[in-house]
DNA sequence: CAGCAATTGAGACTCAGTCTCAACTAAGCC
DNA sequence: GGCTTAGTTGAGACTGAGTCTCAATTGCTG
């Protein structure tokens, strides 16, 4: 069966584990997130739905986000703007993120020794991680040889005063 | 002189730098900030200004704090909450922070060996980094004490429906 | 001290996200 | 299949952080 399938049976699951519901809407949602979006917002789901005449409120999807984000299939995180953003987890890969300030390109990653040192850092002051969130921002390649400059007056303003609004 | 005579002439300095000028607004803004607050919200110091009578609309609060952080005196971070926190800057200390989720409890830490390690993995990106921003969420060494567990399905409600207001 | 550009405050506005409540519906049970 | 009921939905009012506008005010420089 398609992945997108798999995905509504695993939130069936959660949702049954809870004494929920699984609706129309919920599922048109989870097939919506999983087989389009990667990051996204929620507004930015709410619109796709609308285009394709699919019928649902503001109120559900953020209900139904809620609930993913409890289910665990589901991220809440930041990308440096002032409002958030959600991804969808696959498997269980956690990974951080570098946000390109410029075009706004997100590109993932994932490395054990900041994990580990993490760990370390944690111990050294008694804290019980239970989550982390690491986001660089910065200049991306494809950028930097369009020949803008990061620091530029302009892009400081940008980043600085009205961060990374669409 | 004190520190935060210091720091309003600094701010002082960058507001002539811009052919701006230093008000008794923001000159209370400063005071205030460097004086008592080093994390904070934008509301809690409009607040703070109102409790000593010192009149300052919301919106000079603001647009005193965006200056601020262009001057590289303020930072605007992410505490895990849906809105902006700032911190102050005192000398060019750059560091990361760990959140308690249960309360609210901030510890700052800087760590060569991370920093070191973000710049490697940039450098393998092609990624060029201006700025980053991690936060460890977790228990804190006091709140673990108390017995708080982590996990607990009101703690995970808390941090994942409503995260960390106030 | 005159002039003017920068600044201010009040309040309207925006935008993401939440809440309410009456109408609706999925799903277990007969 | 129909009943029951607890969970769900949509419309729209609401909230709260942050922004914008514009007329009145105020630092600074000459």
């Amino acid at each position: 069966m398609p992945a997108v399938e798999r995905e509504i049976g695993r939130f069936q699951q959660f949702l049954q584990q809870q004494g929920l519901k699984l609706t129309g809407e919920r599922t048109a949602l989870v097939r919506e997130i999983f087989s389009t979006h990667y990051h996204f917002e929620a507004d930015e789901l709410l619109f796709k739905m609308k285009e394709k005449s699919v019928k649902i409120s503001r109120a559900t999807v953020y209900r139904t986000l809620e609930l993913l984000v409890k289910s665990g299939m589901v991220r809440r995180v930041h990308l440096g703007e002032d409002h958030y953003h959600y991804e969808h987890v696959t498997g269980n890969s956690h990974h951080d993120h570098l946000i390109c300030t410029i075009c706004g390109n997100v590109i993932e990653f994932h490395d054990e020794v900041l994990e580990k040192r993490q760990h370390e850092i944690c111990e050294k002051k008694k804290f019980t991680p239970t989550f982390h969130n690491l986001q660089i921002l910065g200049v991306c390649d494809s950028c930097k040889k369009k020949g803008v400059t990061p620091n530029s007056p302009d892009r400081v303003k940008m980043i600085q005063q009205t961060p990374l609004r669409k």
